[in-house]
DNA sequence: AACCATCTCAACCGCGAAAGC
DNA sequence: TGCTTTCGCGGTTGAGATGGT
C-alpha cells in the first residue's frame, strides 16, 4: 500500500521510506530538533526533500502518534468538528491528541464521509452499504498500541520540565521544543527561570546552535515502549557551541546510522 | 486459481501564509 | 515595500490489500 521507492531527476528519493531512513530521521530530529526542514536531510544523511522528511516525521515517526483504530468517541468528535469546521483538518486534529491530520483526513474520506451521506438516507439502505468498513488491525494490536502511548505520555509528563509544559501549549512544540525555534523563538525567556542557560549564552551561529546536543529533550531517552531505546543518551547539560558546526560533532550520529 | 473491482492509507503535489531579508 | 524562502495545509495519487465472481 506504499508507493515504490524511486529516485527523481535531482537525485532525491521518493516513495516508501526504508527502516534505515526512518532511523536516520528519527535519530536526527530527536537529538537536534528540526529548525529547517529543507536543510535537515542534508545533515541527517538522507536523500529526501525536506518536505518529505517533515511529512514522515509528522505523520509517522513523531513520538506520541497514535496509530490504529479510531474509537467511537473519536469518530463522533470528528463528525461533530467537521460539521462545525468543514475540511479544516489541522483544526480538527488539534482536538484529537495523537492523531495526524493526514490520518483524520483519510479516515474521513474512507469511513465517515459515507456515514454523513447515509445519515440522510433511509435506515435499510445504510445497512446495505456499510459492509467493508471493518478495521484491519486486531484488537490485541490496538490494545498494545494504546498502552504504549499511555506509557509514553506518563513517562514524558514525569520528565517534562515546567518550561516544556508551557511550551507544549503550542501544539507544534509539544514534542520537541527546539522545533519551534525557527519561527517562534523571539529571543525572550525561552529557557525559563530554572534553566542554567540564558539568552546571552546562545551561540552566535544558529547552525551550530541547532546541531549541538539539546538538553531539554532528555524525555525522549525514556521511550523504550516505542523502541527508541537504541537512541544514544542525550547530555544532561546543554553544552554551547564554541565554534561553528564541526564534522566530528556528527561522528556518533553517522556511526549510529551505519 | 485467476481475474477484476473496490477499498485503504502512505506519500506526493501545489498553493497560500508567514517569516526573513 | 517587495521579493524570496520556508512551512503547513488540504487535495490527490497510486500501489498493495481485500473481497467478489
Amino acid at each position: 500500500m506504499v508507493r515504490t521507492t524511486c529516485i527523481d531527476k535531482s537525485g532525491l528519493k521518493k516513495g516508501a521510506w526504508s527502516e534505515e531512513e526512518d532511523n536516520k530521521l528519527r535519530a536526527y530530529v530527536l537529538r537536534y530538533g528540526h529548525w529547517n526542514w529543507r536543510q535537515l536531510p542534508k545533515f541527517a544523511g538522507l536523500s529526501r526533500c525536506g518536505k518529505s522528511c517533515r511529512l514522515r516525521w509528522m505523520n509517522y515517526l513523531r513520538p506520541g502518534v497514535k496509530r490504529g483504530n479510531f474509537s467511537e468517541e473519536e469518530e463522533e468528535l470528528i463528525l461533530k468538528l467537521h460539521k462545525e469546521l468543514g475540511n479544516r483538518w489541522s483544526a480538527i486534529t488539534a482536538r484529537l491528541p495523537g492523531r495526524t491530520d493526514n490520518e483524520v483526513k483519510n479516515y474521513w474520506h474512507t469511513h465517515l464521509r459515507k456515514r454523513t451521506k447515509q445519515d440522510s438516507k433511509p435506515k435499510d439502505k445504510i445497512e446495505q452499504t456499510s459492509k467493508r468498513s471493518q478495521p484491519m488491525e486486531s484488537d490485541a494490536d490496538q490494545n498494545k498500541e494504546s498502552s504504549a502511548i499511555s506509557i509514553f505520555h506518563s513517562t514524558t509528563d514525569q520528565n517534562r520540565s515546567g518550561l516544556e509544559t508551557e511550551i507544549a501549549a503550542d501544539t507544534n512544540c509539544e514534542l520537541s521544543p527546539l522545533s519551534c525555534g525557527s519561527k517562534h523563538f523571539d529571543g525572550g525567556d525561552w529557557f525559563g527561570e530554572d534553566s542554567n542557560s540564558s539568552v546571552e549564552s546562545l551561540p552566535e551561529s544558529f547552525e551550530s546552535f541547532w546541531t549541538e546536543p539539546f538538553a531539554l529533550d532528555t524525555s525522549y531517552s525514556n521511550l523504550k515502549v516505542i523502541n527508541y531505546d537504541w537512541l544514544p543518551p542525550v547530555e544532561e547539560e546543554f553544552t554551547y557551541a564554541s565554534s561553528s558546526f564541526l564534522d566530528e560533532d556528527m561522528d556518533w550520529f553517522h556511526e549510529l546510522i551505519q
